[in-house]
Formats: structure tokens, C-alpha cells, sequence
DNA sequence: TTTTAACCGAGACGGTACGTCACGTCTTGTG
DNA sequence: CACAAGACGTGACGTACCGTCTCGGTTAAAA
């Protein structure tokens, strides 16, 4: 499942002559990225300022990466790693997918939306990116969901075989209609969510 | 319903004296930007080249629309009105649905794919063109969704009172993240999207 | 003898349309330039200053000007033509010669010296910009000398016939000599030229 | 008359440790800076290029030399000291000044003109590397022109005593200058050039 | 019919970000 | 230590696009 892409490799695999790239440079570089994505989008985010945070320099990040797309594509890919995160057991079903929609939109209503906006073109002409943005979304609920609907198959409140597949892209797929139709994805959409289409698609 | 922003009028009401504006130089500056925005997206689309397609000028457009947003909010809005076409009856539930998959397939597959993509940006900070964009996706399928379930209901295939509220969400929802994974949306996934989701759903 | 550069010039001769080339800008530019060029010189001067410096930007200067070698070409260009003076009667061939040293020896530790020695480069691989720098050393001395010659001569101070010429390529070439080996050109300078080339010269 | 600038000495006197530098590598590198200097010009001479064709680095070029300037200041210092050759005696003091005059055509018409030029510039800004330029034109002739005088004298063609300081400014004065207005250094100039100048100059 | 004011195309203008390149410094590994 | 290789910070280069502004010329309603 590495997403592989082409970006952000030294010339040569072999080579092993010169000074070596400081990957702590690189991490600023992400970091500083991320943060100013975050705060001002994709469009009014300069290299120029990118360089000025990370204390670094045009000239470094551009033997680094091709261009401004690639740079922020790699930022979230970075970033992406280190957000798994175990869900809380409520004790029912519905609590338990209750509680995953609101952790869902509070990621959307940060920064992750505005990733996953800012980078929709970029998508069309990136098919690695485009699956870097599917594990992004994925990754992390393809876990937690199954682990929710065997917790409720033994609870019995949901048939033995029942597939998880279907929360897998109906959960962030409506949520992301709602974000690019600017509306808000809220506590009342989490239940609207679970109450009206996940639980019923889970329960047929 | 009409979702009006604050763009494109004559300076002021009463005015008489002077040339008018000719309507044809707008529908070819916006069917210029509908072309460019589908061919290269919303960021590498230029004011320039849309006024050159146009055989227009800069000024002119600048005269109508306050910026590059405005203007493609209006060209989405333009294009967006003719769309509405009814949907077949093919005698079952899932024929129609399948039907209705597969149209929307299409659309997301040709120019529609890449305009919404193209938007993503811009929604977030241009909250009319989100729901603009919401309606382009939605009204159609409100129509037709309600047809199709009305004559589900008298065929027997559904329950009286069977809503299709949650239709209207789910389908361009999972359709919109497969785009933005790079995943095709092919007949494989019409399938996939009306026997494992839609079918289930409706009849729970 | 206009040394006609292939520089700035509008695209087409007979071109009509569009808002026309303000020449105030152009002749802002150029002294910015020339102010720039005399106060860091050659390499030191940065496009960016002239822009500011000439409430200007860089976008219009390269729209003039290929590059800031041609910029500068055509700075001097300009700045050559207004000045011929009148060189004064001393009322003895040596105090004239003196008086004409003097002068182009001011010249050259001013501005012109500057210019001329951060031109030698460009001179190289421009012809026109040769001749011009020719011109821009020899058209006034050209004129001066001929008058210095020709009241000598009613002085009597010199014979009839008496040519000028190399009067006009010894003093410039070896103040120029002087001024690209870092010694001064002062009045001592003046001096041992005026009565150990010059005369020697002239009465040969 | 070692005209001693201060660069390209290992950093202590006494020290002994450590591998020796390698004087191969200087005159690589020195050789390098002659051929791109008369290539592309001071300017368009990149460090990194010398460094390349050298088969050398950039650091070992800097451990040498503070900077560019001072490389090719050395590098034509080097290249000056192999080329004081005896001046001919032809039996005339023309004969003689036009081989001289002719000689020096030749040079100007080959790399030193180009490189004499290429560092009018850095002259401005660095009085050693002035310095070493005069030297670099007037020390051969230096010894030339007493030869060729004192040869004169004892032919009986100039008087006791005369001097030979004007010719190792005039000559070279002219000679530049001509460089500089793009005028060509041939025969023909070598002839006015003596027969206008130099001998009018050395007979009064 | 004449005015007249707004239209239209073209393109110059001030700004600002882009991506490239050279300089001079530094930090590796290998002799 | 020297040396080759090459990453690094700095800063100028020349390009491209944005949104504004003038031009000369056109066009339809108002006088």
C-alpha cells in the first residue's frame, strides 16, 4: 500500500558521494508546508514563505521537490502517518459509529478539509496522490470500522458476516459532498448519518 | 432557490444613454471558461486565455465579474440550467437505479468530474458557489429520484412512505470520493453502488 | 550615425490597438538606471532597484528591454546625447589641452568612468554598443579638439595643417588605460599628458 | 615588481600535518578559468564550471581563492609570466615598433583582449587586480621599449637620452581603446599607429 | 441627424509568485 | 589534512498571471 510516488529522491539510489540531504531540513520544510496550508490554503501559500518558516531556502526545497503541488502533496503524506488512532468502545453500536462520524467531521472541519479541497485538481493529473488521498481518508476507518462491526456482531446486535465495506466509502464520501456544498458537518449530521443511512444499510 | 450573488449587472438601473452590452459576448466568455476549466482546472485556467478563446478581451470580463471566481461561479450556474432531463422507466427498482447511476456515471466521468474537482478550492471560500455546486449535483436527482421511487411504490417494490432523502446524499457522495481517489466509475461501479448501497438501503 | 539597436520597440511598427507605451516610463526607467549603474555599478544593480527606484515594475521593463544588459545599453544610449559643451579660450594652446584634460578627467572619475568599465563586457558581443561608447567618448572632443587646433594655429602656436586626429585617440585611450589600472586621473595626470604627449605630439 | 595580492596561501606557515595540497590541482583549475574566461567572458564564467572542467570542486577552488575575482585575477597572472619574449631586431626603430605594435595586435585580438575587458569591472573594485593588469600589459613592454630605443640610439636614429616612457602608455592607450569602440586591431592600425604616433612622439 | 455615453478589442501597467541559477559556505566519505 | 561531491542559505534573474488602466474605434439610445 506505499504510495509510492516519483517526488523527492536524491538523483541516484547508489550514489554516496557529497554531502548528504539533511532530512531534518526536510522535516521543517513538511512542517512548515502544513501549517501554513492550514492557515492561509493552497492558492496564497508561497514558496518563498514555506522556505522563510522552515528557515531554509527556495533553492532547497525546489532540488527537493518539482514544484509547489508536489511539495504539499508529500506534506500530507507525512503527515497521514502518525493519525491512527484506537476508537473508544461506547458500548453500542451506535455509540460506537456516533462517536467515529463526530471524529470524522472534526477532521474535516480542520485541516483536513481544506487539504482534501486544495488538493482535488492536483488529484486529476496525480493518480498516486489520488490514492495517497484515498488512504488518507481510508486507512484509518477501513480499521476502525471493522473493529466497531465485530464489536457489535458480539454484541449480537448485528448478524454474523455482516460487511463493513459499505461504511468504508458511504461515511466519508457523504461527508465530503457536505463540505464541498459548504455545509456544516456538524453533531446533527453525524446522527443523521448513523441513525439514517449507516445503521439501516448495516441492518439489511 | 436561485442562489444570487452579487456579480455581473450594469453599473446602474436608470442609465439609458450608450451602447449596451451585448449578451452574446457573455455566453462566449462563459462558455470559454466552462471549455478551459474542464480542460486544464480551476488553478492553471487564466483570464487571459478565456478572454482569447472568447475572441474577448480582458476588460470585458473584468467589467461583468468581479474576479476569476465569480466568473466561473457563473459559468457553472449557466451550464447548469439545460441539464435536467427525465429519467426513463425501465420497469424495476433497479433497472431505474441503475439507470440513474449510470447517467450520473457518465456526467462525472466527462466534464462534470473535472469542473467539481476544479471547484473544490474556491467553495471554501465562496460560500454561494458551494451551494450553487450543491444544487448543479442535487436538484436533477431530486426530481428524478422522487420519480423513481413514487413508481417504485406503486409497482409494489417498496413500502408506501419509502423516503429518498438519503438517495440524494449517498450516490454523488461515494460517487464524488471515488473521483477524488482516482478510482474509475465505471458500470462495475454502478453495480456495486445500487445492489451493495442504494437497494439495501431503500429497503431497510 | 543613430548606432540602431534592435531594442524596445513595440512588437509591430504599424501597430494601433491597445493602450499605447507611456514613454514617461521608459525615460523614468532609463534614469533610474543610469543613477543606479553610476552609484553600484554594473553587477551590483539589480532589475528589482530600477523597478522600485522608477516607481516601476519589472514586468514593464522586460517588456522593453530583453534583458539588463540591453537596459543599460540603452541607458547610456540616451544619456549620451545632451552633452556637447562648449570648451572655453584659455587663450594659449597649452591651457586649452589643460582645460580639455581637466575636464575628461572629472568625467571619468565621476560616472563615466564607472560606465564605461562596466560596459567593456557587453561591448564584446554588441557592436552598436561599441560605436556607441565610441561616439560617446569622441563626438564632443572630436568637436573641441578640431577648435583647440585651429585657434592654436591662429595663434600661431601652431603650423598651418596642424591635424588633430591623434588627439583624439591618445587622450582617451590613455586616461582610459590609467583608469582600468587604478591609478588617478588628476590634475598631475593632466598634466604630464598635456606636456609630455600632447604638445610633443602636436608639434612634431 | 611581484605584484603580491593577498590570496591563495595555505592558511598557516609552520603547519605540516595533513595531506599536502596538490599544485596539479591549481594549475588545472587555473587553466580551466583561462579557457571558459576567453570562452563566455568574466560574467558568464561560472565557478562551477571551472570547478567541472578542472575535474576538480568547487571547495578545493575556494580553499585557494576568496572568490571568482581573484581566481582570474591569478589565473591571468600565471598566464602572463611564460610570455615576456625578446623583441626582434629588425634594423629600424620602425621595423622594430611595428613588429612590437604588431605583436600586440595580435594578443589584444586573441584571449587577452577578451580578457582584459572582462575585468574592466572588477578593476573598479579590486586596486590589486588594477594593479596587475597594468602590469600585465606594460611589463614586457617595458623591457621592449628600452631594448628597442636603446637599440635606436645606437643607430643613430633618435638622439641621447630619449625616453620610451610615453610609448608604454600610448601604445596600450590606444590599443584599448580601439578594443573597446570595437574597432579592428590590424596592420593597418599598426601602421598609423607608429608611423602617426609613436615615431612623432619619440622625434620631438 | 447629431450627439453622447457606454461598449469592445488590444495591450501597457504595478504587483507578486513562480521556478532557475550562481555564489560562497558547509559537511560528508575517501585517500 | 586535501580532495570530489554535492547540499545548503542567499539573492538576482527572467517569466507568467492577476486585476486595473488607458487607448482608438464602434454602436445604439437620447437629444
Amino acid at each position: 500500500m506505499a504510495t509510492e510516488t516519483a517526488t523527492n529522491a536524491p538523483p541516484a539510489e547508489g550514489n554516496r558521494a557529497g554531502r548528504p540531504r539533511d532530512d531534518a531540513r526536510e522535516q521543517a520544510i513538511l512542517d512548515a508546508a502544513i501549517d501554513l496550508l492550514a492557515e492561509v490554503g493552497y492558492e496564497a501559500m508561497t514558496v518563498e514563505a514555506v522556505a522563510t518558516r522552515a528557515k531554509s531556502s527556495k533553492a532547497t526545497i525546489y532540488r527537493r521537490w518539482p514544484g509547489k503541488a508536489e511539495l504539499v502533496a508529500d506534506a500530507i503524506r507525512r503527515r497521514h502517518e502518525p493519525m491512527l488512532c484506537e476508537p473508544e468502545n461506547t458500548g453500542s453500536l451506535r455509540g460506537d459509529l456516533l462517536a467515529l462520524a463526530n471524529l470524522m467531521c472534526d477532521q474535516m472541519n480542520g485541516t483536513d478539509g481544506a487539504l482534501i479541497c486544495g488538493l482535488a485538481v492536483a488529484v486529476r493529473s496525480d493518480a498516486d496522490l489520488g490514492r495517497l488521498l484515498s488512504s488518507f481518508m481510508h486507512d484509518q476507518k477501513h480499521h476502525n470500522a471493522s473493529l466497531i462491526i465485530s464489536r457489535a456482531v458480539d454484541r449480537g446486535e448485528l448478524p454474523e458476516g455482516a460487511g463493513y465495506e459499505p461504511l468504508l466509502e458511504v461515511t466519508p464520501g457523504v461527508a465530503l459532498l457536505r463540505q464541498m456544498n459548504g455545509e456544516p458537518l456538524d453533531h446533527a449530521f453525524a446522527e443523521y448519518l448513523v441513525d439514517r443511512i449507516l445503521i439501516p444499510l448495516l441492518r439489511s
